[in-house]
Formats: C-alpha cells, sequence, structure tokens
DNA sequence: TCGGTTTACGAAATCGGTTTCGTTTCGTGT
DNA sequence: ACACGAAACGAAACCGATTTCGTAAACCGA
C-alpha cells in the first residue's frame, strides 16, 4: 500500500474517517480507550501521515507563519530567524522564509507570495517603502513588525528598548572619561530604529549636558571614512567617545580607524550597537549594546499566534485586537573599549 | 464579495471554472484570445488569488522547497539561505526553513515536519547523525545536500572544491616565505569538510615537501588556546604560516593572537577558510578561502528542480536520476595577512 | 423501569481547486 | 458539400482530510 489514507486506516482500525479524524486531532468529542487504542495501533504500524495539503484545504489553516527579513547577512536577522524557528516549532509551525535583501520591490512581491501561499500568519522585518502594503497585508491576516515599523502604526511591533540601550551606551562613555559623544550613522539608513537612536541620543546629551553630534557618513565603504577621519582628527585630544549606530557602521570604523593603527588613539572611547562574534575581538573587546533576540523572537511569535488563535475562533469583526508595541529590554556588555 | 472562488470567476466570465484553471496555469489545450482576455479582465478586476491548499490537494504539487540549515550563525548558512531563497523565488518556489542548531535530534525532527507539510523537495546541510534518516528520505522524494555529504553515498551533493582552495591556501602562505605550515581545526568538528581539507592539507604539503601539520584545538574558548600558544612559541622564529579550517576557529586565533600582541608577530603569516565581514578589518586584512556562495545556492536549486520535475513527469521507477556530486570552484583573496 | 441527557461514533457534505473525458465547433482538404 | 481531425470548452469526478448533523447506546436520577 503505497499511501494510505484517513479512509483506509478508518477501514483497518474499524471505525469511520470522522473518528480518526478526531484522534488526529484529539477533538473534545472523546472516545472509548479501547478505540483511541485501536486507531493509534493502526496507525503506529502503518507510519500513516496525513497529508497537510487535504488538511489545510478544509480547515483553512496551514501551520504556517511567512517570515520576511531585510537583510539576512546582518547577525540580528540570522539570530531571530533561528529564534523564530525554534519558537514557531514549538507550537507546531513551520517557517516559510523570504529575503528582500533591503529591496522594497522584493519585499511587496514576497509579502504576496507568502499570502498567496497561504500562510496562517507574516513576521516583517520590513526595509520599508511598502507601508500601505503592509497595513494592508494586516487588514487580512496576523502581522507582527520585527524591529522597525511602518508609518501609520496600527500594527503589532516588537522591537528593543532603544532609548534605554542608547542611555547606557552614553554611560558607559561617559564613565570612560568621554567629554564630546558622536553617533554614527549612514545616510542610506533612515529606518525608524535608526531615528529613534538618533534622537534618544540627542535627548541624553542634553540631558546629562554633554557635548556631541550625530554623525551621517556618506554611503559607500570607502567614500564615508574621510568624514569620519575628519571628525575623529577634529576633535583630536578632546577624549572623543563614538557610537556606532549599527555593526555595519561599526565595521566601518574599524576600517578607518586601522588607517590610524591598530590600537585606538590615546583618549578615544567607542561603543556600538549589535552583538557580533567580532565584537569581543576587536580592539580586545568592544562595549556593546545588545538585543535580546531569544527574548525577542518567542514574544512575536506568542504574539502572532494570539492574533492567529482569535481569527479563527471568533466570528467575523469581533476579531479585533488594539495593536501593540512591545519592547524587549537588551544589556549592555561592558568590554576594554571603554575601560578608563 | 468577500473571497472569489475560481466558480465565481468562471461564472462572470462565462465560462466553464475548468477553463478559469486552465487560463490559471496556461495550459496547452489553448483558448481563443477573446476568452483568454475575458477570463483575465475578470481576474484583474476582482483581484482573485486561488488558494493554494486546494491547488496542492489536487495537484500534490506545493511549489515548496524545504530548507535544514545547521547553523545559520555561519556567514556561510545566511549567504546561502539568501541564494536559495533567491533561486527558488526564481522558481515560483517558496522556502519553508528549519534550523537545527547542529542538533541531530532538532535535525530529525525537521526532517519529518517538512516532509509531513509536503515540500516538493528538501535541502539539507547536514550536521550529521541522521544519514540513513536522510537517505531514507532521499528515497521518498527529491533532496539535494548543501556542503555536507552523509556516509552512504547515494545523494546528490553540492559543495565547493575544498581540495584546491586549501592548495590556493597553501600557495599564498608559501608565497609569502611560511616555512612551516598548520591547518588549524577544532576537535568538536568531525565533518567531512573538515576532513577533506585536512586531506587535502596533508596531501599538499608532501606534493610540495614542505613541513607542516594539523593541530586540533580542544573545544571551548579559552581551554585551546593554550595549545595553540604552545604551537605558535615552539615554532618561534620559524616563519609559521597558520591557516584557520573554518571561520569560528579563526576567531579563536584571534582571541589567542591578541594576547601576544595587537598585530601579527613578525615571520606569521596567516590565513582561513569562509569570508566572514571581519577578515576584511582583522590585521589588516586576511587571506580567504571564500566559496561562491551565489553559484552554489543556485545549483541547489537547479538540481533540484531537476529531480522534481522528473518525479512528477514520469511515472514509478523511470524516475531515478544517478545521484551526481557537484563542486562549485571558490577562489581566494589576497590580504594583508599574506604578504611578505 | 422509564424519560431524559450525555457520550461515542457514522454518513455525508464540504473545502476550492485540477483533471479526465466527452461534446461541440471550427477549419481544411478533396 | 462532406468527412474528418484538431481546437475550445463544459460536466462531473476527484484530491484527502475536517466538520456538521444525526443516531444509537450508555448512563442516570426518580
Amino acid at each position: 500500500m503505497a499511501q494510505m489514507r484517513i479512509k483506509d486506516i478508518a477501514a483497518e482500525a474499524g471505525v469511520s474517517p470522522a473518528t480518526v479524524s478526531r484522534y488526529l486531532n484529539n477533538r473534545p468529542g472523546q472516545m472509548t480507550e479501547e478505540t483511541r487504542a485501536r486507531i493509534a495501533a493502526v496507525i503506529e504500524r502503518t507510519g500513516y501521515r496525513p497529508r497537510a495539503a487535504a488538511r489545510n484545504l478544509r480547515s483553512s489553516r496551514t501551520n504556517l507563519i511567512g517570515v520576511i527579513l531585510a537583510d539576512i547577512a546582518n547577525p540580528f536577522s540570522s539570530a531571530m530567524l533561528e529564534g523564530l524557528s525554534a519558537s514557531a516549532a514549538a507550537r507546531g509551525c513551520s517557517l516559510m522564509t523570504a529575503i528582500s535583501g533591503n529591496d522594497p520591490a522584493k519585499e511587496a512581491e514576497s509579502l504576496t507570495r507568502l499570502i498567496d501561499a497561504g500562510v496562517d500568519g507574516l513576521v516583517v522585518n520590513t526595509c520599508g517603502g511598502n507601508d500601505e502594503a503592509i497595513a494592508a497585508a494586516a487588514g487580512r491576516l496576523p502581522v507582527v513588525l520585527l524591529d522597525r515599523d511602518v508609518a501609520d502604526g496600527g500594527v503589532d511591533l516588537v522591537t528593543s528598548n532603544n532609548r534605554e540601550l542608547v542611555a547606557g551606551l552614553v554611560d558607559a562613555l561617559a564613565a570612560a572619561g568621554s567629554e564630546r559623544l558622536c553617533l554614527l550613522t549612514e545616510a542610506s539608513d533612515d529606518s525608524p530604529v535608526r531615528r529613534e537612536r538618533a534622537e534618544a541620543f540627542a535627548d541624553e546629551l542634553s540631558r546629562r549636558g554633554l557635548a556631541g553630534e550625530v554623525v551621517t557618513l556618506a554611503d559607500g565603504g570607502a567614500s564615508g571614512v574621510g568624514r569620519l577621519d575628519e571628525t575623529i582628527r577634529g576633535y583630536a585630544g578632546k577624549k572623543l567617545g563614538l557610537i556606532a549606530v549599527n555593526g555595519l557602521v561599526f565595521l566601518r570604523l574599524t576600517e578607518a580607524l586601522a588607517q590610524l593603527g591598530p590600537s585606538l588613539p590615546a583618549g578615544l572611547k567607542i561603543a556600538t550597537f549589535d552583538d557580533y562574534p567580532w565584537n569581543h575581538v576587536l580592539f580586545g573587546g568592544v562595549t556593546t549594546a545588545a538585543q535580546d533576540t531569544l527574548t525577542i523572537a518567542e514574544r512575536v511569535v506568542e504574539r502572532l499566534s494570539e492574533r492567529i488563535d482569535v481569527v479563527t475562533t471568533t466570528v467575523g469583526e469581533a476579531a479585533k485586537l488594539a495593536p501593540k508595541r512591545i519592547e524587549i529590554p537588551g544589556h549592555i556588555e561592558h568590554r576594554a573599549s571603554t575601560s578608563r
């Protein structure tokens, strides 16, 4: 017997397909312990596995979660993917993934492709430029945003407590004796996350009465380095403290500093967002604002599940959950780059 | 009208559901240009999208490719995922991903979960320990192995030309004046890839009459460093050349060297596998054996598609394609760490 | 012992496409 | 004008599960 169907199992066990179905989904309409055992035995013996496609069709539920990631090269994304994968598996769901590579067109295409595939819900780490499409999607099925918000709000968002992390890095630099602080950003990055961090940085400076500014590097590797050198030289001898707004900016900073010498210039302190593996190694260890990716992933899936349950349980317009913003606290890893 | 069905479209266009289905899959049984246009207009106007679940059920094809990755933290894996995602999308397929985190139990679970979900084929970057299960899966549906082989062979494999890459790194070190070479590996890593590289390394040494050995570091961060210091000191002044068998080993090497000073000891040259972003930065640039991840991904999907087409086209036992081993050439990035 | 409620289970409809098979229509060669 | 093959399309079966609804049996209190 090549492929068994539920009706074959039913026949073999001397019950109806309906009963086998009830067994498979252990439904409230209980059955005798004896029939349960008989069905279990047949399934065990034949190695029967229900066909997902048939199940999906009738129940209009796929146990699939769609994930759209902007930039998988970013360790934040890959860590997130691992977390999402684990959390989803724990709930019996699989992940359908798409990677936009920061291309809004690809992101839009992925959006429709995943929805067409019938995912129960969607996790989106948007690259921007599709705010309306995403909001529209959120009206049709459960959507939770990851890390990056869309314009209109109205969609669930799980993110880190960026403001407090900025404060933590400023703390670390100030404690290390920095007198003037710069937040390094890239021109191409106009994400809400960057904006939030920049605002928090400015607020924090004025709150403490510290001098400093946001420095925006030109795009591309080398071109921006000039601006950076300039900045560093401009404040030479002034106990400068630098914060890279993300891991990529930090790499560019490292390249620029490498031209000045293998170790940090005297009095220069640095810190960065994103806990890349090399942060442990460069400059003897770089103070880092680390996000709690595992918890973020767990909460994303949890929230998405809530929405999915509501959709499949309640009828019609009662299925309204108010959009929610969830902040997961990260923490600061204090390392050598901000020692006194 | 909330959700349209194919029969609604058919009614609206004044044709039968069968014809609409033919239109959707542009089938050989052509239709009049006029009816085609009429159907297109209705679909366009209503925004109709066919339900994938129904389609899957009848055609027993899902246009889904399952991907099992051993370690997503490894940039090789994330680059691969991006490549696979793009190649699959180009063929109208989506990816279902699972991450084993190098845990054989999780890998086995993922295997059955993806198969149960009805994927058309499977890409497996195995962590080992499931050779029989994977071979069995390959007997039931198309499977292509990524980078790491299973014991019995008999399954398609796409990998890099590790032997030539090893030769390239040895070349670079020899040209930089190294007189004695070490290949650094980790005790916990007993993968076929590691073995292949180690064998190629030994062959290459004897072929050129160079001195050297394979050094296996103990697991865990610090514990192995002692052994490494020892090795380095043991050959102090002898123009040592070090090759890290993968990116993680290289990071450990970097940590160990950091204790000796910020730049490389005189006469010491290093090179590594895996093109991590930090390779551009550490030691002013580390010579690297880079794999062509995009091409690998492309060929994986291509091969998988071949198998899928064969399965769905031919009947019964004619569906046998001989297992194939595909090697994709990588290249050496020459950087400062092997300059004279 | 009897009416009434609960429990265990089966028959059949259903989900929304695809596919087979047959019929009609059209075109073409003679 | 006729026969015949191909092209265009429709009717209905089908994929394999879930779910509704109904019924027989078991249980239970009075």
